[in-house]
DNA sequence: ACCAAATAAATTGTCGACATTTTAATTTAT
DNA sequence: ATAAATTAAAATGTCGACAATTTATTTGGT
């Protein structure tokens, strides 16, 4: 899990835990953020609290309508397949990026951090730590790695929150864990080598593969041969 | 031009109103934002004033530091590559998906702005025209034809100020004008056959394009034979 | 009993004032 | 005269209260 900067304000501090109550899935899916509710449960300001809100909603976890107010996103199997349709070229672009640009330092990171996945998936259940934040954390780290603010500044801020809302509270069935490890190492590897082109494709590749073994699963629950769990 | 909702509250205006300035460099580019002086000479409190400079914020127009305060973001020659870097992409894909899902109306008005863009090149000066709105608005539209709200919101609420921010305050020397047009109609083209992989891969090269003739004209500057407007 | 209009309650938007932090100016010491 | 320390000014963060709008309830009519 990545955990950045210390909230130095009041509105900082609400907007972590609000964030991660809504990714996490205590605050639900499609509920109404009450104003005087939450100032009055949190002990703070109206103030701070629309501060916060404002924030929720620049990463796209709420939605606002003037003098309505604020409602959690709800998802959607649609909504799912639409983020791995916009993820699919950026981070592709991202994998081209980093193997020009990616540090030694943060090769050795994310060297370290494949190793982990293959030693939690291989011993015990590290099928839900690497579903819920592994995965997404190795995807950071090469956006990272990219040396793009723009590049980051999107999938960092604009649309990381959002995939960890998935990851947390959507289909957990993914029988991918195996595979997209292995697909990772190969990402890397073609970044380490330097071959833009082939991280490129790579990644693509595989974020592709994720989005059509979703959208598989989704064919098979609608079916009614699976429980429906995806909200 | 593009131009939707009626702003309905006070923080809408005044964020329509400071956008709008910053983009054009009525308020230049690096300078602080005040609040007390702000909210002094636009008459509004300081609480609508900062709900603004929020979402100001969100779409990359401006910087905050805590106890600090906001400022407009700087242009650089680097981050106008990062921005084309990401566009690269994400437009491409913008592209593909338009070509599956597109409806014919929106088909009709990408013709008709096409038709607008050549007959204002053509008779007169549209070159400052085209390169302030003009081209920007096709590469709207065709984001919109997508129909995939993740990548519209992207596109059109986080990076679209920004673009048309440089559009209007960085160079504005390109001879591409005419290219550029004849390459927007081949995208089109290949969005109405349906045929998703030519649109995303004309899209990629017209972007492409664009990036590399900007990186022409910096080397050129950074050689000292042009006169640098690039700020 | 059901629907529309009027009223009441609750919620969001906006404001001015105070608290805290940062920045500028002044003082003091070397 | 310069630099560090102290003090003063200004800016941002936070708060509670009022205004405007939306939502829920009640009233009245058919």
């Amino acid at each position: 899990m990545i955990e950045n900067n210390i909230a130095t304000t009041i509105a900082d501090r609400i907007f972590e835990n609000l964030c991660s109550d809504i990714v996490k899935g205590e605050i639900t899916a499609g509920s109404k953020i009450s104003e005087p509710e939450l100032s009055l449960r949190l002990k703070v300001s109206r103030a701070s609290l629309r501060e916060a809100i404002g924030r929720l909603e620049a990463c796209n976890l709420v939605t606002r309508k003037a003098n309505v107010g604020a409602r959690v996103i709800s998802l959607s199997e649609k909504k799912l397949i639409e983020i791995y349709h916009v993820r699919e070229p950026l981070e592709g672009m991202a994998a081209r990026l980093a193997a020009e640009n990616i540090t030694q330092d943060e090769i050795d990171n994310l060297q370290q951090l494949i190793k982990h996945h293959a030693y939690e998936v291989e011993n015990g259940d590290g099928h839900t730590y690497f579903q819920h934040t592994g995965d997404l954390d190795f995807h950071y780290y090469i956006v990272q790695g990219s040396h793009n603010e723009q590049l980051i500044s999107l999938l960092c801020n604009d649309l990381y929150h959002l995939m960890q809302m998935y990851r947390y509270q959507f289909g957990r069935i993914s029988q991918r864990t195996l595979p997209a490890i292995n697909e990772h190492q190969y990402v890397l590897g073609a970044i380490i080598d330097g071959d833009g082109e082939m991280a490129e494709l790579l990644m693509r590749n595989h974020i592709r593969k994720s989005r059509r073994n979703i959208e598989k699963m989704i064919t098979v629950v609608e079916c009614g041969q699976l429980s429906d769990n995806l909200g």
